[in-house]
DNA sequence: TTTATTCATCGTAATATTGCAATATAATAA
DNA sequence: TTATTATATTGCAATATTACGATGAATAAA
């Protein structure tokens, strides 16, 4: 089907699964690591950056956008998307609890 | 395509995608959470706990088995799969190196 | 041996994702 | 106005993912 069925989960799995997913792409994670790297906005050489066709690029930037780890826009001819920090440190939370689970965890099956 | 350039991307951002890809999915989520909190194996229970299929759930097994989160096999009727503790602590290190790059970042773009 | 139980695998249908060429849009430059 | 530049959107082909019925394999019970 292709079809997650979303509907039978908590709303805590389904946003961790969001998030998970949106890393789920190395192209991702590459734009995400370059923002951070330059430390500013992107200023059009990400295409050259990550080696992919530029539809695709604004594709992932828009994947990243939707789940608010970016923000900004276009500005003249060019974009202004940079690391979205508040939501960067919200969704690091998120994930924190469910990646430190195992904290106080004893048992000793396998 | 569907096809993601692997080759183009460092060994760092394919092993970061790849351990998201398997959150990716709000069944491996909570079978995760599941094993964690009943803290021994599964027995059999896991099918009426998520509410899929059976061979779903067998596949989201597999998939949590592929990339090392979870080990174990089947012992006579039952299956013995519990948190392999040893490679989620690993998993949450290569993670933290990504989600904590913000840290040393003083930037104020947008 | 036969039957029941449990989980894995196979096959397949439906949907999602990835990537890019072509095109659209929007702002600036000439 | 007419380029030019930079990014977004559209449309499509190829591959991946999700889900499950049917079936297989292995063990235990009768």
């Amino acid at each position: 089907m292709g079809l997650t069925k979303s509907e039978i989960f908590t709303t805590e799995q389904n946003e961790i699964s969001s998030i998970a997913k949106v890393f789920g792409h190395p192209a991702r994670v590459a734009i995400l690591q370059h923002l951070f790297k330059i430390n500013s906005c992107i200023c059009g050489d990400l295409v050259e950056e990550i080696g992919l066709a530029q539809p695709t690029i604004s594709q992932h930037l828009k994947e990243l956008k939707k789940i608010g780890l970016i923000k900004g826009n276009i500005t003249g001819t060019s974009i202004c998307y940079c690391i979205d920090k508040e939501n960067w440190t919200n969704m690091k939370t998120t994930l924190s609890v469910f990646l430190n689970q195992d904290l106080n965890d004893n048992s000793n099956c396998c």
